[in-house]
DNA sequence: TGGATTTCGGATAAAATTCTCCGAATGAGG
DNA sequence: CCTCATTCGGAGAATTTTATCCGAAATCCA
């Protein structure tokens, strides 16, 4: 039910460079204070985007990160095979080594079907299509200001 | 996708004592060894699952764990709720703190379906059940043995 | 009563994940 | 060439999760 931190960052520091202008760099330190998460771990995840060739980064003056050609139509199953692992698709519920359709744990069955069908999501989900999403306004990246969830705990 | 180690531990420890005799105490000794878990750690676990009034336990000789009357229609979700917290039906994909139909991440609208089909099967799936389609011998709560992992791979 | 067996509960260790720091390399612009 | 701004890469700290250890309390049985 639940992605590691660290592929949540991914996720919403891609999405975040996909909304803006590409081919200019954006800076890690703009992508963190914007999705408020650690500057200096989040550095660490781009670099590991960097290697899983979805980004190109610039040093020095003017550098930063952009998307590399063709990443808008990355699919968030891609992001989350270099974050998460390859194993990601493939884990045991229950947490078994092996559980196949041939040999298998008593909630294989019943949750075969579930997992397709978040896999085929993860599928088809693209950078550039949740990228939209966000640029009409209707959907967030991060979170809300404090000063909006104190006003509307009060409520 | 994956829960963690410790809810899974939980849920394995509590199938198998329902497919044991009912009344008749388990050791944590015994669910270890057959699980493969380590035992001292699973004892933590079984501390919590009877704080969470799911099990009662009898020290001594003669002593273990039994389920509670009733227990057997222990749903999933149940303990989950009991070892991943409160929140874990309620959180965010992306990670967002608030992500709600009112003001939500860019996956909220696709995942929600899904979710829903997540927490529909765990609410379904009782101790009873999937404890029954252990003893039928088709489906296995354990590891293959080390052995057969190896033939595995030779294939 | 005393010994054997088991869970209880607290402390602690180990491992994994999350996060920080800093010097070095790189590149832009004066 | 020098300065400044950035990513790179390695080391390591903090936190959380997973795992271990041990004395104490409870219980059975002889």
């Amino acid at each position: 039910m639940i992605l590691s931190r660290t592929s949540q960052y991914a996720i919403q520091a891609l999405i975040f460079i996909a909304t803006r202008p590409p081919g200019e760099p954006v800076l890690n330190r703009e992508i963190a204070s914007y999705l408020n998460v650690p500057p200096a771990y989040l550095a660490k995840i781009m670099q590991s985007l960097c290697k899983g060739n979805l980004l190109y980064s610039y040093r020095g003056r003017l550098g930063g990160f952009c998307l590399r050609e063709g990443a808008e139509k990355t699919v968030l199953m891609q992001i989350l095979l270099l974050t998460e692992g390859p194993s990601f698709t493939q884990d045991c519920v229950l947490g078994l080594k092996v559980c196949s359709d041939a040999t298998a744990c008593p909630m294989h069955t019943k949750w075969l079907p579930i997992k397709k069908k978040v896999v085929a999501l993860l599928n088809e989900q693209t950078l550039e299509k949740l990228a939209r999403a966000v640029q009409t306004g209707k959907y967030r990246l991060s979170d809300l200001p404090a000063s909006l969830l104190a006003s509307m705990r009060r409520t």
